[in-house]
RNA sequence: GGCUCGUUCGUCUAACGGUUAGGACAGCGGCUUUUCAAGCCGUCAAUAGGGGUUCGAUUCCCCUACGAGCUACCA
């Protein structure tokens, strides 16, 4: 199979977009075939400098590979592979014209002149009358002098095809088939009036001379379908095969839309969300390998993935879901691979003056709160800070007086001062050692393991007090129980 | 309005004619516990409605309702 991703690059990626060239992706490397990105820029006026480099940046973060296409050389400028080439729209415009050249030849296409002022207005008439919108081919009256004259004078057109009488149909690999009138179908402008082709005639010219055999896209794009199905005809050439993936929607069931929810990949990669993680919840939104299993590396969502299974409803993005499922691939991982990822959010932290070690330690200490990334700082920056901003009071349990929390500090400082390791290092062994002092002294766990947490962590909720102690070692773990007791 | 697609717990989904309709997230409850998480255990919760076909329909067909997408010289 060869199968494409045909973005346009006109921002960020929308994780939509991700998810259908994830499924394309999948199809290509489980079948051995070439996965290919495209890059659709026909819409100059949308076009956004940039987005081409960044979302070649985005797909390399997220791990997937491509065989052809545009690349991102290691100096950061722009290349190509493959020998379907040109891979950008922009590029390949005098093919373009040449299909449409050729399809006005044959009667397939016409040329028109009509200005967007009566093309505007002829669909308010047509709506005010209770018609469907749709041109009225008054172009196609034209003589072929009075186009020709026209053409010599310089008016702007653009070339139209000319929709046949029929109906029009296709197998859809997750809908099944699909039927349409043709004369419920406009007569498509292919070329526009600036030379560039719409994306109607520069998909089916491209799928076919890159020999695509499987188009994935949105379901946004079925209703057009007819208008490439009339195409290839035209054109006497194959169909791919056509899978229109279901939509990705925003909580109240619309189509996903920037103003009510993060739709950006980037974004998402920006506030800490693992790349697997992504993709393995994005797989999942609308299609799922086995009933009762969550976590699939993407090598086995390759292996697994099946067209013919994927839904055919759109799909409520679930935030919680993803969080959720950040947070399994950030437990799972190996130790020395999530501290390599917490590096990168740590630059906020005021840890200069401390070593690496206390550094991993902090990480680690908070390894099951973390969900995504990017809360990594405000969870384990109280460990840096100088000293900690908190009420007294916080240091009591329960009913306890200060007095009693005071002696209990007092004494548990001394049992760890008298300790002759310089780092604590094993939270089993603290645990230990302090649970038995307090037996030992007929004390409550309460009222003792409550103020040391407090002194440790100045937080109403925290990690433990012997987590808390390795992660601080002797020196500064004895410089908080010191802090606390000077508020006591 | 027209055309097209869709409809299983709140959400993501499984069950491709026969199940007590399964799992996950969220929620709730419990265990653990110095707190909060994490973890473990448990619990609540769904086949849009109506007709067919069939011995039997979540599953196949039709109608209705509802939702969504498209309806550009945007993709």
């Amino acid at each position: 199979m060869r199968t494409r991703m045909a973005p346009s690059p006109t921002g960020d990626m929308h994780i939509g977009t991700l998810r259908t060239a994830l499924y394309s992706y999948f199809l290509a490397r489980q079948s051995n075939g070439q996965f290919i990105i495209r890059i659709e820029d026909t819409d100059r006026e949308r076009l956004v400098l940039g987005t081409l480099e960044s979302l070649l940046k985005t797909f390399q973060t997220l791990g997937l590979d491509h065989d052809e296409g545009p690349v991102l050389r290691s100096d950061g400028t722009l290349g190509e592979k493959g020998d379907c080439g040109p891979y950008i729209q922009s590029e390949r415009l005098s093919l373009y014209k040449k299909y449409a050249e050729q399809l006005v030849q044959s009667g397939h296409a016409y040329c028109c002149f009509c200005t967007e002022e009566r093309l505007t207005k002829m669909r308010a008439d047509q709506i005010a009358s209770k018609q469907p919108p749709k041109y009225d081919r008054l172009c196609l009256k034209l003589s072929t002098e009075e186009v020709q004259s026209k053409l010599n004078q310089g008016e702007l057109y653009v070339i139209r095809m000319k929709i046949p009488e029929g109906e029009s149909k296709f197998i859809d690999a997750i809908r099944g088939e699909i039927l349409f009138q043709n004369t419920e179908v406009d007569d498509q402008v292919l070329i526009k009036s600036d030379g560039f082709p719409t994306y109607h005639l520069a998909v089916v010219v491209d799928d076919h001379l890159m020999n695509i055999t499987h188009v994935l896209r949105g379901e946004e794009w079925i209703s057009s379908t007819p208008k490439q199905i009339i195409l290839h005809q035209m054109l006497n050439w194959e169909m791919p095969v056509y899978a229109h993936v279901p939509l990705i929607l925003n909580p109240d069931k619309t189509k996903l839309s920037k103003r009510k929810g993060d739709v950006s990949v980037e974004s998402y990669l920006k506030k800490g969300y693992l790349p697997q993680a992504l993709i393995n919840f994005l797989a999942l939104l609308g299609w799922n390998p086995t009933a009762n299993r969550e976590i699939f590396p993407c090598s086995e969502l390759v292996e697994l993935f099946d067209l013919s299974k994927v839904n055919k409803s759109g799909a409520v993005m679930n935030m919680e879901k993803l969080n959720w499922m950040n947070a399994q691939y950030l437990k799972m991982m190996p130790e020395k691979e999530y501290l390599a990822l917490c590096q990168p959010w740590l630059d906020t932290l005021p840890i200069t003056h401390y070593a690496l070690p206390d550094i991993d330690r902090a990480c680690l200490l908070v390894r099951d709160r973390v969900q995504i990334l990017s809360e990594l700082p405000q969870l384990i920056g109280f460990l840096f800070e100088p000293s900690l901003e908190y009420d007294a009071s916080l240091l009591l349990w329960k009913t306890q007086t200060k007095e009693d929390a005071k002696e209990r500090l007092t004494i548990v400082r001394e049992f760890l001062n008298k300790r002759l390791t310089d780092q604590f290092s094993l939270i089993a062994d603290l645990d230990q050692t302090i649970r038995s002092l307090i037996v030992e002294r007929g004390w409550q766990n309460g009222d003792t393991l409550w103020p040391l947490r407090v002194a440790l962590s100045g937080q109403k909720q925290s990690p433990g007090p012997f987590e808390l102690l390795v992660a601080y070692g002797k020196e500064r773990a004895l410089e908080r129980i010191d802090q606390a007791l000077a508020k006591l």
